[in-house]
DNA sequence: GGAATTCTTTGCGCTGGCGCAAAGTGCGCC
DNA sequence: GGCGCACTTTGCGCCAGCGCAAAGAATTCC
């Protein structure tokens, strides 16, 4: 039903969630999509609301935080174009267990619990991809738990920017900017700490012209040397 | 090709990644199936390997655990009859992401990525198993994760120990027992810290009896009180 | 049954990084 | 174009929990 430019087209088909898929396939499947709007600061969905969909992105960006019973939040991800959020909740009786909200206006695909069943038993290759993609994720969370559990903090910033590099990063002149307004307190939650750590160790590497910072941006200009903290090679 | 008895094919049937699939179903699966023995201390994978099975426990018991760049471990999950192991790293040219060591004689259904693949297509009543139990650790491994990042080692303890009561304890006269062999390290390595710290809280519980402890071994007298800890409600 | 091994406890010193308050700074919005 | 707010920095005090060493139990192995 989702009424779609080109140019989103092509995102759409570029996502990891239709990898492999012939054209006709995919449209059958973004047929059976609703296509949503949301505005930036907008929420899309509250944790522990009762899942009922499964997003993909097609523009904007979303973020996924997890709050604890104690009352303290952990950024799990930033999801952009071509990506996918909730990936099952919607099919078993179960609650999202995150907050979604938009980081900046968004469009979004959605399915309902029912549809993406249907469309899972369709479609061997769908399944085939959303379990990549959750194993990949799963992956990635064992090593954020691996390093949370056992390293400092310098150097687990250090990892969360390369890994934003990767991810998000793009080469300018004066080094890798991430493409991504985050915040201290961003930062923080991603790797377990608080703003003033955070800040303290960016002000740091300031001064030893690692990165520059400023307001919600930080500049990787040296990679290399923040890799050498990331492995704890040297200082 | 798996040569299974009365009492292992019940466990088989049960496991969550067959659930809803039909007798002839499962049937065809594990026919596709090999059958693997393993002894007490066995590594079944090591991480890093390249990836070429998945797995189902038929009986005995597997611990994963992964090593960090700087060499410290992390206790992921300890893997029981009828669960999966290794879920999807098989479909994809991938490595372990953990090693999977036996705690006991363990014997095994192992199926190598094509014949996962070609199952997968055929039944997609297989996919949406596997996706709902990546869900569910996603979940879990999620929420670890949060409790890591914001809670002090005492709470994180008494967590531990109430989510292990409620995967494997065994009411008993005495308290709930952990029907699993948990060294201290064991302990400290699933919440990320050390042995050391682990001993004096217990020992502490101990004198406070809310709790029985013994070489790897810890009974759980009154876990309504652990779980106050573990909600940081009272002392 | 006793030696060797493995696991656990305990004492002591020390520090990374958190908590908070208060001041500083740049951005967005009208 | 400047006011107000959101974000960031900095200083200072402090303690939970780690590191390590050494001793003490419980098992295992011959």
């Amino acid at each position: 039903m989702a009424k779609i430019s080109a140019s989103e087209a092509k995102i759409i088909e570029a996502a990891p969630l239709f990898r492999d898929l012939t054209r006709q396939q995919i449209d059958d499947i973004v047929a059976a999509a609703n296509l949503l709007k949301i505005k930036k600061n907008g929420i899309l969905f509250h944790q522990s609301d009762p899942a009922h969909s499964t997003f993909v992105i097609i523009n904007g960006r979303v973020k996924l935080t997890q709050l604890t019973a104690d009352g303290a939040q952990t950024l799990l991800r930033v999801v952009g174009p071509g990506q996918i959020l909730a990936v099952v909740s919607a099919l078993e009786v179960m609650n999202y267990p995150a907050t979604a909200t938009a980081e900046r206006d968004s469009r979004l695909l959605s399915w309902d619990g029912k549809t993406l069943d249907r469309l899972f038993f369709k479609h061997p290759g769908l399944s085939r991809n959303a379990l990549a993609i959750l194993s990949a994720r799963m992956r990635e969370m064992q090593e954020r738990f691996g390093e949370l559990a056992s390293q400092r903090t310098e150097r687990r910033l250090a990892r969360a920017l390369l890994r934003l590099a990767d991810q998000v990063g793009k080469k300018e002149s004066d080094g890798v900017v991430l493409d991504m307004a985050l915040s201290r307190q961003d930062l923080a939650e991603m790797i377990g700490t608080t703003l003033f750590s955070v800040s303290r160790i960016l002000t740091d590497w300031q001064a030893r012209k690692l990165v520059n910072i400023g307001r919600r941006k930080v500049i990787l200009r040296d990679p290399e040397r923040l890799a050498h903290i990331a492995e704890e090679l040297a200082h």
